[in-house]
DNA sequence: CACATCTCCCATCCGTCAGC
DNA sequence: GCTGACGGATGGGAGATGTG
């Protein structure tokens, strides 16, 4: 297998700061993408802008989106637009392998301790759950358990309606769209009056937002942090779009939920088909004013 | 220094699926 | 069916950076 292995820095045995940066990519700008084809083909857009062969307005919304994606790809990492430029197609398969594997790891890590202290945060204060949920185990979880049930149940139904539950379980019910389930809201419940009243302000949102970006024990009120959280990192200052959506998604598919397989398969998977939906839900143009609201609530 | 906390990485395991 | 390749999940651990 020839691949070409270039590494930046002098010393060799170090991984290349691709990795990292491809960490930071999956978290804040984009997951679940096949990352070759997605800078093979902005390149390729971008070469054609420039020789005036192709313009913005051409575009599709897919591709318009998906170049947006690229534009920001490029300018997360310091001199990637340089380097791809003057790449050859075994040295964009390298740079895409890089930022791959970092991306894959950070969400494989994030799931991974996720999912055990999400056990925590759902059990009720000074009480237990009852069934108890394995903090490694997820199969008995989702609708199969009457806590992560509660929570995944879409707000706008009632999940105390034994056929709702059975609906839910079969899978006749799909939870997309505008159709959110209680934990994205604030209190965990649902102001029928005013559908963004709290939404996307839930506690086990907050929690796991911070357990991720700030640090683990920050989640506690004294954080015991000894060192750099993943956003001081990667000079993180502001919540995005794309990171709401991405621990929504962890949290969703990953914690609560009882699939097994964060999938990024062709095949819209849930976790897949979910982190889609918030994001196309938050860019959707007639809510800008009310995603501006939830941002700056978050980045207070 | 011993320890605590946290990020990042690796080796290994396991489920899925195409090709026979 | 069987099998091997592939990709994601998992557990463990190295290394960084702080504290007492």
């Amino acid at each position: 297998m020839a691949i070409p292995v270039k590494h930046v820095g002098s010393n060799s045995t170090r991984t290349d700061p691709l990795v990292s940066h491809g960490r930071h990519f999956g978290r804040t700008i984009h997951s679940f993408c096949r990352i070759f084809p997605l800078i093979k083909e902005g390149l390729s857009r971008e070469v054609q802008f420039k020789a005036g062969l192709l313009r913005y307005t051409d575009l599709s919304n897919q591709e318009l989106r998906e170049h947006h994606i690229y534009k920001e790809l490029v300018e997360a990492i310091p001199d990637l637009g340089e380097r791809l430029l003057t790449s050859a197609e075994p040295e964009i398969h390298y740079i895409a392998e890089m930022l791959n594997k970092g991306s894959m790891g950070a969400c494989a890590d994030d799931t991974k301790s996720l999912k055990s202290v999400v056990i925590d945060w759902i059990t009720p204060l000074g009480g237990s759950l009852s069934p108890p949920l394995s903090r490694n185990v997820k199969t008995d979880r989702g609708c199969f358990h009457e806590q992560t049930g509660r929570l995944l149940c879409p707000a706008t139904l009632n999940w105390d309606d034994n056929e709702i539950q059975k609906q839910l379980k079969t899978g006749q019910i799909i939870v997309s769209g505008d159709n959110w389930p209680f934990f994205l809201y604030r209190d965990h419940t649902l102001n029928a009056e005013n559908l963004w009243d709290g939404l996307f302000q839930g506690e086990l949102l907050v929690s796991a937002f911070k357990h991720v970006f700030t640090c683990p024990s920050s989640v506690e009120k004294e954080t015991r942090a000894t060192r750099a959280g993943n956003a001081e990192i990667h000079g993180m200052r502001s919540v995005t779009i794309a990171s709401l959506a991405y621990i929504s998604t962890l949290v969703h598919t990953l914690c609560l939920g009882s699939s097994a397989v964060f999938s990024r398969n062709d095949k819209a998977t849930d976790s897949e088909r979910f982190y889609r939906s918030v994001i196309e839900f938050l860019e959707t143009p007639s809510e800008t004013a009310e995603v501006e609201d939830l941002l700056r609530w978050w980045n207070v």
